[in-house]
DNA sequence: CCCCCCCC
């Protein structure tokens, strides 16, 4: 009791109403949040209310939208849906106190932005009083975090459920738009491939976990890397699947020196209803030129045999060879591992489209594509 | 943090 009095001294509200009647007030409110704000919360919220110019972390009356919000902006107030809860994690502070902490990503009509919770906020989401689709009033400060700017609610931060309609809106970004080094990276795309779980050892003895998919937009196409016990989730995913990638990052591949999206341990991957469209950009097969990755649709010209062979590294491997040719030309296909069983599935004149093979110049410097574990093989 | 474009 003696902090909401101290609230009721330090929002100077003795002209605006008497002691005894804000308690009462501050009471109402904690039964009207059915147990969701403590005392604070609730005396912090009818300050609010009534008036007051310095509820919260000192925010002022005005509701920030998550667009304005910037490094700089200091305290803000908004009301904003809970998008995505990231579970509540504990940490040993040096006073020896153990410390919670959790993320929330809120999203209002403007945008989404991350929240940090800490403590008795973030003991909220431990105990299940915070999930998706339910909207807060926050007062919060404003930190640039790990991935870009945040809102932290802390002790003297406000997060209260309201009534308030709030229309979510989450930016996604397009694939054409992702930068190495970008954060808190949403996506909404189509499963356009599934590579098969690796493993590896790590330096420190461990053994890691890896495996790609590929997803693509109306704007392009991009290698999505998922790690360790991310990699589950390609049980739940098949190819054309809509899926929505929320709050990853994006880190050039120092092998591929392309840009790709990663799944760490703090994002989530979900299937979503709302279908995303592809279309496969196809080179005509007299554009190809070496040492690049494309895709092909034509018929089939030619068919060879199989041949297995051993690896100068001692392992096996099969590889076998067809033609394609389009309207401008024709190309030798080489079809390694798992694709050279591809001719015992396709006649002359069958349609097919090679998708991501990769162009060098091969036997007698004719140019030809490489079908391996990155290609897919579609058979119309 | 992994894969490394491989055959005749």
């Amino acid at each position: 009791m003696d902090e909401i009095i101290e609230i009721y001294k330090k929002q100077k509200l003795s002209g605006i109403i008497r002691q005894e009647d804000f308690l009462e007030r501050v009471g109402e409110k904690v039964n009207q949040m059915g147990g969701l704000c403590d005392n604070r919360t609730a005396a912090m919220l009818v300050a609010h209310d009534l008036g007051a110019g310095d509820t919260g972390e000192g925010a002022g009356n005005e509701v920030h939208k998550v667009a304005d919000i910037a490094p700089g902006t200091g305290n803000v107030r908004l009301i904003a849906k809970v998008m995505t809860v990231f579970p509540a994690k504990e940490f040993n502070r040096n006073d020896g106190t153990i410390g919670r902490v959790a993320n929330l990503i809120v999203a209002d009509e403007t945008g989404s932005i991350r929240l940090t919770l800490w403590d008795d906020k973030a003991d909220l989401v431990k105990t299940g009083d915070i999930t998706v689709g339910q909207t807060f009033q926050i007062s919060g400060y404003v930190k640039e975090g790990y991935s870009g700017v945040e809102v932290n609610v802390g002790n003297n931060g406000v997060l209260c459920e309201t009534d308030e309609k709030v229309e979510a809106s989450v930016a996604s970004t397009k694939i054409s738009d992702i930068k190495n080094g970008m954060g808190d990276l949403n996506l909404r795309a189509r499963v356009l491939d599934i590579a098969d779980i690796r493993t590896f050892n790590r330096k420190d003895g461990s053994t890691g976990r890896v495996t790609n998919i590929t997803v693509g937009d109306d704007t392009g196409k991009i290698r999505v890397t998922l790690w360790d016990e991310k990699t589950d989730l390609l049980s739940g995913l098949k190819i054309n699947d809509s899926i929505e990638i929320i709050n990853a990052y994006a880190r050039e591949n120092n092998f591929s020196q392309q840009v790709e999206v990663q799944v760490g341990n703090r994002t989530i991957v979900k299937k979503t209803d709302k279908e995303v469209t592809y279309s496969e950009n196809f080179t005509p097969i007299s554009d190809i030129i070496p040492g690049e990755s494309y895709s092909i649709k034509g018929s089939v010209s030619g068919i060879g045999g199989r041949h297995d062979f051993t690896r100068d590294d001692g392992t096996e491997n099969s590889v076998s060879n067809i033609y394609v040719s389009d309207d401008t030309g024709r190309i030798r296909i080489a079809l390694w591992g798992e694709h050279a069983g591809l001719i015992d599935e396709v006649d002359i004149d069958t349609e097919v489209e090679i998708i991501d093979a990769f162009s060098k110049s091969g036997f007698n410097d004719e140019i030809e594509l490489s079908a391996g574990n990155r290609t897919r093989i579609v058979v119309l």
